[in-house]
DNA sequence: GGCTCGTTATGTTATAAAACATAAATCTAG
DNA sequence: CTAGATTTATGTTTTATAACATAACGAGCC
């Protein structure tokens, strides 16, 4: 497999680049999350948290990318979000005030920073544009959430696939050619994001190229028909 | 089929009776509030809101029950969400401040009171309590949301529609008897807020009824072992 | 009382996708 | 550089569930 680009290889991201919180903020309250916040790098396969875990830390994703999956019944996984910078991670738990009910891995190597729950509380009381982030975040991954319910149980295995491609191509972008996914999954992570089998990820995937729609290079894929992936995915 | 009994007849709900917001407010939020919102009456089958739409009012949900679904891909409907009292109902689209994802019906008569986004938005920023109540709520639906992807998507039928009756009892509750599920759904319904077929749901129901886990009369359904149910709904 | 329409019920067929089975290709570690 | 492990690929079989097809039942209406 070709080397993968770093696109962040010249900036090493601070909790000043996370505009949710930071930018939001007074002078003081900038203060206060500076002077107590950590940050942790994790590399390739990392594990952030677990299921079950109680979290007491709100998290930002500065850089990577990361996977968050609850474990399934009959042994798959089942991705329920793929995260990018610069977002909140694992803040449903910590907000809900309950245990992470989902798991969150390294895709590719992060930067994350940690702000302790006591002062997330102090600026949810003092900032309420602050809350007012927080509501709209929840808010519209809610609505993803219940989007993706619906299609992952009633779209059919080729439009769930060519749907995950489109999520992914939304959420991590494409490389400077144009067509190059930003993002580079397993088959198996790509089957546990689209609800199927391994097996019949690949085998789709397969197809998509025989119909040169995209095409697939290792973990490398191209969309060269994004109007007919869409047409796919609609049709489900 | 027998009449339904009205849990509500002697008890007319206010906007007081809204806990998660009213118990928070200060005297003089209260008042506002109070001379602010506007009451009404739905009765069976009412569309309260539909997909599309643009909310410029948070909804509470004083009394009554209410489906919320998705109409999906193969005429099918999703049921995302059965609302009971007193909980916010279209409160996702109107934090998100975009359209209604799903539609909103009457399932038993309701009172639904509205409040302005105007007043909302002033006790969002004067009130930090209320801001985080709603933080709690979208966080914990979210989980919900998140823990029925999962399960609509992998679970066999058997397993899916055992755990709807399990959430609908935790919803709604049973009834004095303490067998009788207190809400009356259509198969279709069931279906909807299963992920299957209406024929499946009828089928499926009449299986737990062979095997004496429920009884089914009409559209009162009483559970008469628990146990098995949650041992159907566990094993998938 | 008989009629119509929506709901519930049940049997049959078709099919999408899982499960299973190998094998080839690629990566990783010693 | 080789050996083992992991990932990708592809063909075959099985199965869960949708789709289809009637039919019985019940509620509201003339």
């Amino acid at each position: 497999m070709p080397r993968r680009i770093d696109n962040n290889f010249n900036t090493e991201p601070t909790i000043k680049d996370v505009s949710q919180l930071y930018d939001v903020l007074t002078d003081e309250e900038k203060e206060k999350v500076l002077n107590n916040h950590k940050v942790k790098h994790f590399k390739k396969n990392d594990v952030i948290y677990q299921e079950g875990e109680i979290p007491d830390s709100l998290l930002c994703l500065g850089s990577g990318k990361v996977k968050v999956y609850k474990v399934g019944f009959g042994g798959r996984d089942q991705i329920v979000r793929m995260a990018n910078p610069t977002s909140f991670i694992g803040y449903r738990a910590f907000f809900a005030e309950g245990p992470h009910v989902a798991s969150a891995v390294v895709i590719e190597p992060c930067t994350i920073f940690y702000i302790p729950k006591a002062v997330v509380y102090e600026l949810l009381e003092s900032n309420h544009q602050f809350s007012l982030n927080i509501i709209r975040s929840l808010a519209q991954e809610l609505g993803f959430s219940r989007y993706r319910t619906v299609t992952l149980t009633q779209k059919h295995i080729r439009g769930r696939l060519a749907e995950s491609l489109l999520v992914l191509k939304d959420i991590y972008g494409l490389e400077d050619d144009g067509v190059t996914l930003n993002v580079y999954l397993s088959r198996e992570d790509l089957a546990n994001f689209s609800n199927m089998t391994t097996s019949n990820a690949i085998r789709t995937l397969s197809t998509f190229v025989n119909e040169k729609v995209i095409t697939v290079d290792g973990r490398i894929i191209r969309i060269l028909d994004i109007e007919t992936l869409e047409k796919i995915s609609k049709l489900g």
